[in-house]
DNA sequence: TGGGAACATGGTAGCGATACCAAAACGAGG
DNA sequence: CCTCGTTTTGGTATCGCTACCATGTTCCCA
């Protein structure tokens, strides 16, 4: 009377379970859980032993199993306008990373900023058992969105906006500082009088991309009065913008738009007056866009870690929900990443000074 | 000795499972089971009586459980280059889309296209329980790559790739009808000088553009011999096209590059060469990619439901892995999905027909 | 030094579904 | 009428993991 042979369900190959970790640790299953998960009461010794057999046998715990045993609804929502587009793609293979990493699982939902629109994709969010949100630009300046999430009991960060939200968690970059930064790169180049194009006065990047040229000027002194458009983030309003900087002269030598979409339409603007960039006129953007790269002449701008910065996001959305669950809180709310400044081919020295 | 109260383990609401459903239709979970599964062995009265049930309280499977059970290790690998890149975005949607339909994970894994990365690539797959991957351009075309995950038992599914290679899935658009109606429509506005660009020889969906483009000219008759550069679907090897495309008089009317990032490059040589688009030259291009809508003017070009088709890889990809395992084979090898011409204001009638 | 807290680990019982097998119901052919 | 094969249904054993509780340990303080 021989029990069957253990018959594996598929042919397929079993993969390592947490029950081979254990065995090859000389633990049982549960410790192997404490460990992979953070738990607290184990020793540092055990710990160690567990962490070594798991990277011994590559485990990567069944989602499924856990999902199921611990019936939490470990899915992470990525709630998406239509940011800067190219952005998109860069945030989510970020966000993908870290979820797959983290074992969750990630659920996209598009949205209009209209009340109504957010109201029915947080429905869905909440039906599809979201418990946390990552929450790009431009969604994450909505405080109505966030007020809707927050209603749902869901965990939010903001990825990007300028100045971070009180109600929900945030990592982005310091729009202020990079925005000083590249204005300073300018000055130093030589350039006196400046055109800046504001961003969509509904994002504090926006205003924090503003101050930050503002200060720049302010501390260099000495400066003609800049000359400033309003901007809405999109390449027809920078088209728009360009032409009414390009209009008076004396025109400026350089333009700082606020982001490359805007810098791409100044160069297009710029080039239909047979103005030549550099050299008659430098162009520098932000965000560093695919668009940036693809221009004539290449674009001079600021580079964001989109990827990882969505991944960072991913990341506080998982420990603020595990770590939620149990006792242990202290989140950091806000996180801040660093930024880069590019220089390509469409800014240089102007005429007048070489 | 009163058994204890069967206390939910998490205080959330429990949802319904299969079992409140036998229980309210009066029949096993395992019949339940089947209905839902479109199991064969069921009677059409049981079966009425179960879907009634199910829609009555709104019973949906619980993912995690299936999976665990079935042991499907349904995870889908999406392996990238550096598709046309604004590419990716839209790419990700739709499979991230599919993927949460479905229930299955995704698993992001980025690759060059050396054999040696791509190996170990394949290896990061097979480690992370991947079963099956969809392979976006440019990766769909290495003989290598498909080879790779062909050994390692993986299910494939190419995306736009313009000629469905023989070993594995794939999903795309008609390249040669495309390209064949955008040439159509250029003859159609009066352009008889005619310049092609040429995409990155090592794609069979260059041939086939190229294909169609031949096709249109040679069914119109009458023309001057189109000029032809090679280019490599960047937009640096677009810029150097189009340099020998206006070198040389008499200028064409009309070109036509094989993707949009050429086109663009396109563009803006003919800018600073000081011909004005549309009605010196007339500009169009192949993807409508990000780039085409964001520069000015907005580019003439063939639009492809990239998310549609992402989406349309992963349920294939789900259904040949769940296909596979019961009998059920049948698997259609290749879909053709619609495209579109898009025209915006880079192409217009030549200025000798005006 | 005993009692109680905090720490460390293991055992057991499911989570919700399906695979597999057994059993019942049914019809057809000998 | 009985046997055999097919259709229809139900039972049982997991799938891999974690919640919950029980059992030790350790160590601090009254």
């Amino acid at each position: 009377m021989n029990k069957p042979v253990r018959k594996s369900r598929s042919g397929a190959r079993r993969s390592v379970t947490i029950k081979d970790v254990a065995r090859y640790a000389g633990v049982s299953p549960m410790t192997v859980s404490r460990v992979v998960n953070g738990g607290q009461y184990v020793s540092d010794a055990t710990r160690q032993t567990v962490m070594q057999a798991v990277r011994q046998l590559g485990y990567s715990p069944n989602l499924a199993a856990r999902n199921l045993a611990s019936a939490r609804g470990e899915r992470m929502g990525l709630l998406y306008g239509n940011p800067s587009a190219s952005y998109l793609s860069e945030f989510l293979v970020g966000a993908l990373d870290a979820a797959t990493r983290h074992g969750v699982q990630l659920v996209l939902e598009k949205c209009e900023m209209t009340p109504a629109a957010s109201r029915r994709a947080v429905r869905r969010l909440v039906a599809g058992g979201v418990v946390g949100v990552v929450l790009p630009p431009p969604l994450c300046e909505s405080a109505v969105i966030r007020a809707e999430l927050q209603a749902a009991r869901m965990r939010i960060v903001a990825v990007a906006a300028g100045r971070p939200p009180a109600d929900a968690m945030c990592v982005s970059i310091d729009d202020f500082a990079a925005a000083r930064e590249m204005t300073q790169y300018l000055l130093a180049l030589g350039h006196t009088r400046l055109g800046f194009i504001k961003g969509h006065p509904n994002q504090t990047a926006s205003e924090e991309r503003w101050r930050g040229f503002a200060a720049a000027v302010e501390e260099h002194g000495q400066l003609p009065e800049p000359r400033v458009e309003q901007g809405f983030f999109t390449f027809r309003s920078g088209l728009d913008a360009a032409r009414k900087l390009l209009a008076v002269e004396p025109l400026p030598t350089a333009i700082f738009a606020s982001n490359d979409d805007m810098a791409a339409a100044v160069m297009a603007e710029a080039h239909r007056r047979g103005l030549e960039v550099p050299n008659d006129l430098a162009v520098v953007g932000f965000d560093d866009s695919l668009i940036a790269a693809n221009i004539w002449p290449g674009l001079t701008t600021i580079h964001q870690p989109i990827a990882q910065m969505a991944g960072e996001a991913v990341d506080m959305l998982v420990a603020a929900v595990r770590g939620g669950r149990r006792g242990a809180a202290a989140e950091p709310v806000h996180r801040q990443v660093a930024h880069e400044l590019i220089t390509r081919e469409s800014a240089a020295r102007p005429r007048s000074a070489a």
